[in-house]
DNA sequence: TAGATTGTTAATCGATTAACAATC
DNA sequence: TAGATTGTTAATCGATTAACAATC
């Protein structure tokens, strides 16, 4: 259908793209028709060349002196990165974060449903969280299966990630996204996105340890 | 004190630093002694030399044939990352998510205390979550001046963002976890950190959507 | 027209991967 | 000793930054 497949997005591109997306969608939303690299990259503190070239993976044409025109743009940054296509999940573990992820409103601005929450606490399981119906682990396997679920969220406690996991994969799932430091093992034809909270933090003390030390220095 | 200033630290491996910490504490706690980047490589699925440079720049010495005895790596790693030197961090905003950062266990293996947690809500404020006292926004400036926090978390809708980082600043804050897809205005000696959801499922999406494409063509 | 901005090619920078000698 | 593993240097790969012509 289209180019996708040939087009190689850069990890850190993907990661910029969802920014720009939730910036031009709120300048739109202010009446705005255009915008250009120079403009989100000012909003952003970020590089223009950088800006410039990410957009212009998008495909989007922008006009010399005007910019892009942000419907286009908007448009394109969602087929770059095939939302509303993937966009039905599954979260696993109703604890606190899960409850948290299950009320995330960001996720529907970036076209992601939660379709249903499982836990294997009984007081948890036929209530509902923010809307979300909790069901039975039991049910996890079958479920995905039936509604070609592709992508699972796992917010269980670490020791039972793994397993949950596994009942996952036997659903046909294609993606896990684990928020648990557990190093999932899985096949080959599933991909894993994991969401450490400890690699964020080092990475932010590391930054400020930096400054301190430049400011020692001086 | 150290060559902290000196080691220069990719962020990449930053990132990865905390997993091999909680897995090498794991083996520690199981009563291993010793492990080798061959072992760790392996637990992870990454590449072997990736992990023996990984492991390199903790500054921890190996044996050949043995490894890298594990207190030692712990207690490099925690050098390395600054854990336990910037640890009391405040936390603004108790919705669902910030409710659920102050409840996230994982913290406390990764050397960070929520020393206290800030909301507007007449309602919230003077309770307690997960035994965090929620103290008036008011006060946020001032208890961070008194009590040096250097670290501030941010959980409160996007729209407040930037005038809770204002007052984090005032505060004598010196980095900001930031959990909105607000871009916020800093001075240059505030450091940031993003942390993006969306570009995390992006991310997710784009290796499912490239891992289909790779049995489309098969 | 003049100037801002795009689109693209080239240069730099940094991280990953490869290769291999040293060593326990 | 033999073999696994470290430590380090070199080669590759990929992303960022720079430069500049094209254009509205």
């Amino acid at each position: 259908m289209s180019d996708d497949v040939l087009r190689k997005v850069p990890i850190p591109v993907l990661r910029r793209m969802p920014q720009y997306y939730y910036y031009v969608k709120q300048l739109l939303a202010d009446g705005e028709t255009h915008v250009s690299a120079t403009r989100v990259a000012e909003h952003f503190y970020f590089d223009s060349i950088t800006v410039r070239k990410d957009l212009a993976l998008t495909g989007a044409k922008g006009k010399p002196k005007k910019g892009f025109v942000i419907s286009e743009l908007i448009e394109k940054i969602e087929d770059l990165l095939g939302w509303g296509e993937l966009d039905q999940v599954v979260l696993v573990g109703c604890g606190d974060l899960g409850s948290a992820l299950l009320g995330y409103e960001g996720f529907a601005d970036y076209g992601l449903e939660i379709l249903a929450a499982f836990d294997n606490d009984p007081d948890k399981v036929g209530t509902k969280i923010h809307d979300k119906a909790v069901l039975s682990i039991d049910k996890l396997t079958d479920l995905c299966y039936r509604m070609q679920i592709k992508i699972g969220i796992i917010t269980v406690p670490a020791s039972a990630a793994q397993s949950v996991a596994d009942r996952l994969v036997s659903g046909g799932v294609r993606g896990i996204w684990n928020f648990t430091p557990t190093a999932l093992k899985l096949p080959k034809n599933v991909a894993v996105q994991q969401q450490s909270m400890a690699g964020s933090l080092a990475v932010l003390v590391k930054k400020i340890k930096s400054k301190l030390d430049e400011e020692e220095q001086s």
